[in-house]
DNA sequence: ATCTATTGATAAAT
DNA sequence: TATTTATCAATAGAT
């Protein structure tokens, strides 16, 4: 062997990694580096650090500095869910907790129906769109977003038909060669093609901001 | 002046800072540095994790993905904490059922964003093939016979147009009651409810964890 | 908060 | 999983 020509650390994209192997062996180089920097925060400053971490697979890790029940023991005291009967910290705070988690399931449910049926009639105007023609189209079967954009489509069609009826008449009226040669070109152009900026990622970020350092 | 040579960064003790205020400034900076690998380990990694810091002041900082609560509760279902009375039993129950509830909502979550993708793709593919569709002809090309014909052929049109939509207005008067999934009264008593794993399948992608690494 | 020189973390290869 | 190497990213110190 001559050598060893190592790429060395590479740049990589923050979204998920595809490959479960890499992700395995990145997960536990970065968990391990995140409990390391956690240490060093305690140490440093004098800080109190709880960290849990479920693997995709759901295996939990966790640090805690002294320990993860005292802090998040404390967590729970200053952001109290009343409660009005005398359990346990922990214990009426699970019982709020599977109140929200029902509640948040159900919205997500409802999101998920709602992305589901947004789906379904962009893919059914997209069938349509590709199979036929419009002036042969089965219009019975389209749904409300669909006709409410072929209604859109047919007043701009309109306006484009009785200007270029004017033209055509014009022109039969005076047959001059140099008789505007491109004077339809802003035809082209009505769904003219948008896009937001990419969205960074959403809900991954919740840092605790908004008041001093200490 | 002439420049402004930076002694850049140097190296330091993982020792406690004695500098209260040299203490702030790093305090500050790798608190957020931690969040922010901990967001890229959930990002990369599709992993949950929940930070919580207590400042020396006692001020408390969080992270959580997706939220601190469930995750903490998640951790105590895995560790649960000794009781010296008779609950286990009941205990046991609604940690199964919290359980439950978390991997339905991060499934849920999942299918959602699968669903959102999905849609993405969708609408990105009916905004291509719009460039083709036929709103967009070239009309200005077509001879005055043709247009007569488009006219009569438009005029049509509108009216089943308009007898379409009639009737999917008096449709939605009768709104079918899909998204009735969960009666908000009822949800507390999730745990008491028999649950099979999943009925619920996506349709496109499957972001499904594979089981068994880490 | 912003700017750099440096250190520290880590992706890829083994 | 552990080590190595080449890079990239975080951050200490100063402004």
């Amino acid at each position: 062997m001559v050598k060893k020509p190592s790429k060395g650390r590479q740049k990589i994209e923050i979204s998920k990694i595809p490959k479960k192997n890499h992700l395995q062996v990145t997960f536990s180089k970065r968990r391990s580096g995140l409990f390391k920097k956690a240490s060093e925060l305690c140490t440093l400053c004098g800080a109190n650090v709880a960290i849990i971490v479920f693997s995709p697979a759901g295996k939990v890790f966790s640090f805690g500095h002294p320990d993860v029940e005292s802090i998040v023991d404390r967590f729970f005291t200053c952001n109290p869910i009343p409660e009005p009967n005398g359990l346990h910290l922990i214990e009426a705070h699970r019982n709020a907790s599977v109140r929200e988690l029902n509640l948040q399931l159900t919205q997500v449910l409802n999101q998920l129906e709602a992305e589901k049926k947004r789906g379904e009639i962009l893919s059914q105007m997209r069938r349509a769109s590709q199979t036929q023609c419009w002036w042969e189209a089965p219009i019975n079967e389209l749904s409300m977003p669909e006709l409410e954009q072929l209604k859109v489509s047919m007043e701009e069609l309109k306006k484009v038909v009785l200007s270029q009826g004017d033209k055509l008449l014009m022109e039969a009226a005076n047959p001059s060669p140099f008789y505007m040669i491109n004077g339809s070109s802003a035809m082209v152009d009505h769904f003219e093609i948008e896009r937001k900026p990419s969205e960074i990622h959403g809900n991954v970020h919740n840092f605790g901001y908004g008041q001093g350092f200490f």
